[in-house]
Order: structure tokens, then C-alpha cells, then sequence
DNA sequence: ATCAAAAAGGTCAAAGAAGGTCAAACTATA
DNA sequence: TATAGTTTGACCTTCTTTGACCTTTTTGAT
């Protein structure tokens, strides 16, 4: 069995023994598999995406940390759906349309909804080239969804 | 858990108790947390600065001491101050210290600040060249506070 | 009153401890 | 054999910890 697969699910296993948030040591897993350090990004990079419906938060510095978050079991499978079809590219009409979907269905709030049309406005992408902002439309949108999707997760010690 | 955070929440604790203002004797604490003196002043300067809505001040000599204070800002005053104070560029750590004071000062909401620090994490705006981020980041964190304030917000008057 | 020693606190830079990124080399598989 | 998926390593950035050296205030001896 390939080493990733070892790690993904040492980090499957993580996740549910900690109820869908794991607090991991790049570090430490890394001297545990006897890997690179590098191979843990590499492993949440394909394995733990959002895409995927993981959010995935991290710290440098003395007493580091990753931590991965798991989408909670009781969050729509609609939301996961449209993140899933999502590209990694979106124009403001489609980002609309679903966004209004999203919000007539129940699963944004009208000021959730508000929120992610203002981030991913034109206006306030204007600074970016131009024929990257649609990419950057995809990526933010996919990021503030997943977040308010698992948002029942109380938390931060900040 | 860090030694860093230990003393920040054991200073947080202190000016609860003392309600928004401590005075704290910098040897003491260092005795107490086993650290060298000067990290008390890392965790003031990284934890407490004004940014995040503290004042500092401090005596040297026999009975000397470092003084906290809280300081309570005016809601839409306050937002539209850091709105103007946002130049067109700004990194990361700035967001952090200004969307976590925002919200303990109470101008965002836990989920408005959460959706904003999604919106224009390292992770969302990575599509985006690097030296491009920190515009960006400016422009639609601009744009969300702005929003946000120029909601009718009804009831919220206090 | 004067001055030196002691008692605070301040500053800054270097070292250490994480995690991040990227591309090149390798391997398995269609 | 192309192609996609893994593995590795060199180099980067961020956060923390420590220590050497500096400044200000108080205190006590003369």
C-alpha cells in the first residue's frame, strides 16, 4: 500500500475519532511515516480538498499546526453538489444564479448571501487582471461556502 | 499548548477580572511562566497592540509595571476610521488584528468577521500572483465592511 | 544634595521551530 | 510508452523563544 494512502487514512481516522476536526503535526507525521514533511501538503492537497468538503487552517511558527476540518454530515448535499460543479473558473451571471438558488433553497441566509456576492463582485475584484478574476471568483466562492457550511463547528481559541 | 498563548489568555483573564484594566508586573510574570522577561512584550506587541484595541502603558524603576487597558470604540465611527486607514494593499496579519478587534468591539458579528477572513485568506486568493493578494485583499475587504455598515440594520442601535 | 547601586522595564537581533511551495525525479498504470 | 500519480529535497515564510545590552526610576549611603 502507497505511503499516501496511509497517511489520508491515519488522517480519515483522525478526523473521526475527533469528530470531524483533527489538530495534526506536519512535523510529527512526517517523522511517523517516515516521509518528507512536504508529503503531508501533498496528501491533503489530493486527498483533503475543498472540493472534497475539508477546510484546512494552519500555523507556522513553535507549536504548529494543521488543522482539518470535516464538512458535518448534516449539511446539505446540495451545498457539497454545487461545490463539487464549481470549476475552478466562474462568471458573475452563473455566481448570481446560483447564489440565488442557494438562497431560495434555505441554505444561505440573505446576508450570507449578500456577503459572498460583495466579495466576489467585480468592483471588489477589480484590482486583479482581468481574465484571472474569474478564477479568483471560483476559488473565493467555493472558500466562503465550504466555510458556512461547516460553520456548526464551534471553536477557535482565538 | 504554547506558553505564548498561556500568558496572553492569563493577561486576558486578568483584565476581565479587573474590568479592562491591568497592571501587571513584567519580572513577576516571567518568574511565574518561566520565560525570559522580554517575551511578556512579545505577547503585549503580537497580542495587545492598539491595533487590536488596548492601550500600553508602562513605569521602569522600583514598583515599576505595565498597565492594560481595554479601550471601547464607537461602532460606525470606529468602521469607517479603519475603512479610511485601509490603504489599497494589506497583508494578512493587518486583516487579522483588525476583523478580531472589530468583532470584540462588536461592529462585526462572529459570522461576518468568519465570512470575511474566508473571503480573503491566502487560501481563497491563491489563484491570484502574490504580489497581487495584498490589493486585493484591500479592495474586497473594503468592499464587505462597507456593505456591512451601510446595511439598514434595524434594532441594532443599542 | 549627590551619586552609585539596584530594580524595573525596553529593544533588537539571532536562533529555533514549525509549516508552505515548487519543481524535478521517480513509479505505476492505461 | 505516455500519462497520471507519488516521493523527495531545496529553499521560503511565519511565529516563538532567548539573550545581550540599554534606559528610567527608586533607594540608600555619604
Amino acid at each position: 500500500m502507497k505511503i499516501t494512502d496511509l497517511i489520508a487514512c491515519f488522517i480519515r481516522e483522525a478526523l473521526e475519532k475527533m469528530d470531524g476536526v483533527a489538530e495534526l503535526s506536519r512535523s510529527e507525521m512526517a517523522k511517523q511515516f517516515h516521509c518528507s514533511p512536504s508529503q503531508i501538503n501533498y496528501v491533503i492537497a489530493t486527498r483533503f480538498s475543498p472540493e472534497r468538503g475539508y477546510l484546512v487552517e494552519s500555523r507556522r511558527g513553535g507549536g504548529g499546526y494543521i488543522r482539518l476540518m470535516q464538512v458535518s454530515n448534516d449539511c446539505d448535499a446540495m451545498a457539497t453538489h454545487v461545490l463539487g460543479s464549481i470549476g475552478n473558473s466562474i462568471d458573475p451571471l452563473s455566481v448570481r444564479a446560483i447564489v440565488a438558488n442557494l438562497e431560495a433553497t434555505g441554505v444561505l441566509t440573505m446576508e450570507q448571501a449578500r456577503m459572498i456576492e460583495t466579495a466576489i463582485s467585480e468592483a471588489a475584484l477589480r484590482p486583479s487582471d482581468s481574465n484571472e478574476r474569474d478564477a479568483l471568483r471560483a476559488s473565493i466562492f467555493k472558500h466562503m461556502l465550504l466555510q458556512i457550511i461547516c460553520l456548526p463547528k464551534e471553536g477557535k481559541t482565538e
